[in-house]
DNA sequence: TTGAAAGCGCTAACAA
DNA sequence: TTGTTAGCGCTTTCAA
């Protein structure tokens, strides 16, 4: 495909009259090379315009600096915090980074997987798509002892660091908020259950309840997607409801405002005869009137941690203890859910 | 780093008494081998966890079915579709892609553009950071002729293909509106004039001022980097502004719903007082009240073109005569600009 | 501090 | 239809 010859080590290594194993040894910071030797490898580089060739480097060596990423989706504010913080912390250390998107579909899951594995990756971060059933798909990894991290939605596994946020507390904050307000009748609307995040955050709005002996009524779960469409079916039902409920409390911002955007239209009065409260902090929270109530948690923050974790483990391959992080979440309060 | 082995086709030719070079023909979709050769060879390298190594091959063919996509940011809408795009096309035809943002800085731009370089992409997908001031960091893909092509935020190149939507007349369209429905003194919120997008879009909207016969005040574009916090300082300068504007046009969504919370909160009536009008149809324009008229275009569409023009160019080395592709855009009206 | 030489795993030209 | 063989460009061990 390209016209003009690669530039080789052997090339300098010739112009030189060195060998091409000083050569190679000058282009890094190889100990025990004289300085002037290095000098003039990297200047004759520089002019003979070489390009160093990362495949029979990744071939030679067994390795590629490279950091496999998965996520459901990159167009959350969220995530693409999270990225940024995991490009950079990479970045800092000399790798580099492969992104993939599952779409949320399992089987693209794995074929993202199969091809990161194929790229060789040397540690793989995933946050899971929401019907990702198991994590057999990642067994080749393990097999080669390739490093790991789950992040956010994670899989329980093994020897598997998992880096989350206590998603009951943040579930049993948030409701204990709408509880404070008044609210008596609060319907969770919720995402699949498989899922820790989701499953964490249902179980702690159940334990809010229980503490102030409201019986946990199922009816009141609405466990879908998370999408808008979700949302607005939600408030679909929500009017439906007999008698009607006085809070929501939902596990992703984007299902919730179009659930407000629903209701309103329907007449209800939000935080009046309806408390609400979203999860994620995503900027529409900020945008949708009345400000929606959420949970917040550090994204670029998971993000670094993330990547810095799973470079230790590839750099020190001995099994760090880690086997969860846990970072803070905090509940941001707006308007929304203010019913006093 | 592993332990294993890894299963080379050197070991299934051994256990089938084969030679390498077969076994390389069966493993791919090689014309003339024997249908059940292949197959033996297909069952062994399954049976003994054969992973197909992709530098070795890479080194050898010099070429990595790889695409790399170098973008400002992720985190918005239209940005996650154009990827979602490229990546269905560019995996359908047996590529890969490496995503990398730039976080609209030149500086990492120029850092992506040399990492993905070395990693030998057969092609590259720019869209540029705001600040990029030329087109010299891309000059050893063109030496090399590795196809090259820009999207949305383009930069003038010859030989360089760039798929883009009429910014020129979509800003226009979007003025005229205004002007349809009253507006006299419209404010027009711009990016980085030197960006083709943010140009484009000033353009059409003095064009639309003139055929009305409205002189253009400079006074009235408030020219920044479009982000929440420059629309609310937008907000600021428009109310400060005497006589009052009557209209707003931004070069993009999440601006000007902040700019709106802003003047809401002063007590702006929109639309009666003043209509606005954003660009990209991101979710938040739903949200927003009153409801925001827009402009959307087709991110996947941009995407899955934008994959498919690099692929025939790498594939047909020869030079498409296509040097430019304009997708269509749409003015959808909501309810921020409707004052009559 | 430098050099010689082997080989990472694969592919493709050529031969059979 | 299959096999032989020669590298792709780099790193690294061992020797000097």
């Amino acid at each position: 495909m390209s016209s003009s010859k690669e530039v080789t080590i052997y090339d300098i290594a010739e112009a030189l009259n060195i060998s091409p194993a000083t050569v190679s040894r000058g282009l890094k910071d190889h100990p025990g090379i004289r300085k002037d030797t290095k000098k003039k490898i990297l200047e004759m580089a520089r002019k003979m315009g070489y390009q160093h060739n990362t495949f029979a480097s990744n071939l030679r060596r067994k390795s590629t600096n490279t950091i496999g990423i998965i996520v459901p989706r990159l167009n959350s504010y969220f995530m693409s915090t999270v990225i940024a913080g995991m490009e950079k912390v990479a970045n800092e250390n000399g790798y580099n980074v492969i992104i993939s998107q599952s779409l949320e579909s399992y089987k693209k899951e794995i074929a993202s997987a199969n091809t990161l594995f194929n790229s060789r990756v040397d540690g793989l971060i995933v946050s899971v798509a929401s019907d990702t059933p198991d994590s057999d798909h990642f067994d080749m990894f393990f097999k080669k002892h390739i490093p790991l991290i789950f992040f956010d939605r994670v899989l329980e596994r093994p020897g598997c660091t998992t880096i989350i946020i206590d998603n009951h507390r943040a579930g049993y904050d948030a409701t204990r908020h709408l509880l404070d307000q008044g609210c008596r009748r609060i319907v969770h609307i919720a995402g699949n259950l498989n899922r820790n995040v989701y499953a964490g955050r249902l179980e702690g709005y159940k334990q809010a309840l229980q503490e102030r002996n409201i019986p946990y009524d199922p009816s009141l779960v609405i466990s879908c997607n998370l999408t808008e469409q979700c949302g607005t079916q939600a408030a679909r039902q929500i009017l439906e409801m007999n008698p009607r409920p006085d809070g929501i409390f939902a596990a992703n911002d984007t299902s919730v405002v179009a659930c407000m955007r629903e209701l309103k239209h329907a007449g209800i009065e939000i935080p009046g005869q309806l408390g609400v409260v979203g999860f994620n902090n995503d900027p529409i929270s900020k945008v949708i009137e009345p400000n929606l109530t959420t949970i917040n948690y550090p994204g670029q923050e998971m993000g670094e941690i993330a990547a810095s974790t799973l470079i230790n483990k590839i750099t020190k391959s001995g099994n760090s203890s880690l086997d969860t992080i846990v970072l803070r979440h905090e509940l941001i309060i707006r308007q929304s859910s203010l019913r006093k």
